[in-house]
DNA sequence: TTCGCGATGTATCGGCCCGATATAGTGGAG
DNA sequence: CTCCACTATATCGGGCCGATACATCGCGAA
């Protein structure tokens, strides 16, 4: 989930982790900040992959660490590659079970303008019945127990039902508003300029 | 976080994993699932620190395996220690970071009406602060890119925003109510029997 | 009757992600 | 001048998850 998310952000400028950090708190909506422990492993992987490059400022070298002793060390910007932007799509259009849950439906959804309309019709309706099934849960627990369970859980299966009825409402009017305006994917993918 | 719910559920009755897992996904307001896993790694820490002890019914033996051969393989049934009581206790009493979040929060709720009264405050107050920081984050978030973001991430910031607002309300009720009527703290604590 | 299938039950493995921690340069406040 | 906060990269241990494997039992269908 978290390529999928420095995918996004790397696709429209190239960028170092400490400033791609920052962008991916404010794009998740102050969600959740992310942090280094997955995000230097992540982009890692992803060059490891090929899905990125370095791609230093000139006069910057970065030299690796000789016992304890540091040359010179900076910032590491990033670049998509060709590859890069391909698998980016490919995730994107992933609608499988993942993107279901609070987190991942989060982060596809800041990535919704360029997804394909109809990969984003199953992602919503995905995440609709994801929602219900966690409300008709809390439901049946609400009813099966009565009122013999503490104050305290009653109230949180309460809170937890109310959350889930607004949310399935939400989520209907953006699934209503879809079909009334099927609005094309952005998909600037038009010109993948060569790695 | 695991390790309290574990312990929290299985304080009550002994119980084998999967019934154990069951109940945590009940008590959890049909909340999340814990995966076996983590559950089960879990139960096995728990009985090497003590915690635990294993309390199977008579005539059940379990042997281990011997190459891909099976002789017995039947349910471990396991109960708190005295250790693990006082281990409980512990747990129940931390107000730490990690009880603000979401997950940690609603299994801190779960049994709360075990856990002191100024622990009940002191988790309250860090759930409500936690709350308030995000959905300031999402109000600067707002703010800060008016309309020039996508539909979908406005949507997703405007949402946040209010679910947040209704959370810190319902917060601000629990903890008045918590003032108004201070209920001693459950504290079955009072024969601790002997392991 | 037998076959398969779903529920019960325990367990491991790879992998993602997080918090804590280390290292180091820079620029401003006191 | 010193301290502190911010920028910046990186590793490590550990928790939790999904996938998978193994095994028994009951039940309905072929």
């Amino acid at each position: 989930m978290l390529e999928l998310a420095v995918l996004g952000v790397l696709h429209d400028d190239p960028m170092h982790g400490y400033e791609l950090r920052k962008r991916l708190t404010g794009l998740l909506g102050a969600f959740r900040a992310c942090s280094f422990g997955s995000l230097y492993p992540t982009l890692r992987r992803l060059q490891r992959s090929g899905f990125i490059v370095e791609d230093n400022e000139p006069g910057v070298d970065l030299r690796e660490r000789r016992g304890t002793a540091w040359t010179c060390r900076s910032r590491r910007v990033y670049r998509l590659t060709a590859d890069g932007k391909k698998r980016f799509a490919t995730l994107l259009a992933d609608a499988g079970p993942q993107t279901w849950d609070d987190h991942g439906f989060g982060v596809h959804l800041a990535f919704f303008s360029r997804t394909p309309a109809e990969v984003r019709m199953r992602i919503l309706e995905g995440r609709r019945r994801r929602v219900e099934e966690r409300r008709e849960g809390l439901r049946a627990a609400l009813a099966r127990t009565g009122s013999q369970i503490d104050r305290y859980t009653l109230e949180l299966h309460r809170m937890g039902l109310e959350t889930s009825e607004r949310e399935v409402r939400w989520l209907n009017e953006l699934i209503a508003h879809e079909q009334a305006h099927p609005e094309p994917s952005h998909d600037d993918t038009e010109r993948a300029d060569h790695d």
